[in-house]
DNA sequence: CCTTTTACCTACCATGTCAATAGGTTAATT
DNA sequence: AATTAACCTATTGACATGGTAGGTAAAAGG
């Protein structure tokens, strides 16, 4: 499950490219018009600044911007920086210790195809390619 | 992040085709071969049966067995009844609230596109296509 | 220099899930 | 009657989730 860490982090993004100014966008207009706790938010967006997807200026004029072209980011990227990891169970995330039933393990191979399909989708999908496309309800 | 309910259901699934001696098989046995806890799995195996997986029989000579052939349980329906579901984010799970935002979100078609590769994937997948295949080590 | 604006930081909290454990009851077979 | 094994209820400790609260630092405008 994605949580809203990851979710929130990609609609950030979106917002931070559909409204771009040129300039730092304050995270209390993010906050607003998405719906979100700015609190919250505060939590994320650090996470975000560190993680290098984008860049803060504090004081009057402040607030956060890209710092890539939207087509430059994607969405398994910012999936895993946020949630930490895409693997679909603990024996395949990065830092895993190995699991010792592995070579005698039936599901291994299971779940290693999902987890490189998910990765092979997500990895694929850009910021860009989410641009301008609402949910398909009226 | 799927848990020890769906994983450790497709164990005693393969185990219990793995030592399909037409009895049924009593619970200790797929716990000490497996290396799992038996009271931890009485729990999950209770939901197995409840959900139409395998069938249980108490009393001397009882267990579990199950109860169609390998080939026509497929993985997806076992994660889903023992995960409540395979939705990657709520607002794409069986009995969840429409979410107001699902007209205007732009991140719904790329989840609702990855829960159906997720869904084709799993319910593609069959117990037997598990059957003798080993994790890939030594 | 002072005020305003904004990011940044630490701490806390309520709720829920996960992975078990403990102990007892019912059912069926020998 | 004894044994075996499923079935049932309750409890636990650790951790994650989704926040809230309040304060500090930095930058810009006047």
């Amino acid at each position: 499950m994605i949580s809203t860490r990851g979710r929130y982090a990609i609609r950030v993004l979106l917002d931070l490219a559909e409204h771009d100014t040129g300039h730092y966008i304050p995270l209390r207009d993010i906050a607003e018009r998405q719906g979100i706790s700015k609190k919250y938010l505060e939590i994320i967006v650090k996470d975000m600044v560190s993680g290098g997807l984008v860049s803060g200026a504090s004081g009057k004029g402040g607030g956060y911007r890209l710092c890539r072209r939207p087509e430059d980011y994607s969405i398994g990227e910012v999936i895993e920086l946020m949630e930490g990891s895409l693997a679909t169970v603990a024996c395949l995330e990065a830092g895993a210790a190995p699991c010792p039933r592995a070579s005698v393990c039936q599901t291994l191979p299971l779940w290693t195809e999902y987890h490189q399909l998910t990765l092979d989708f997500f990895y694929g999908k850009r910021l860009s390619d989410l641009l301008g496309k609402a949910g398909g309800g009226i």
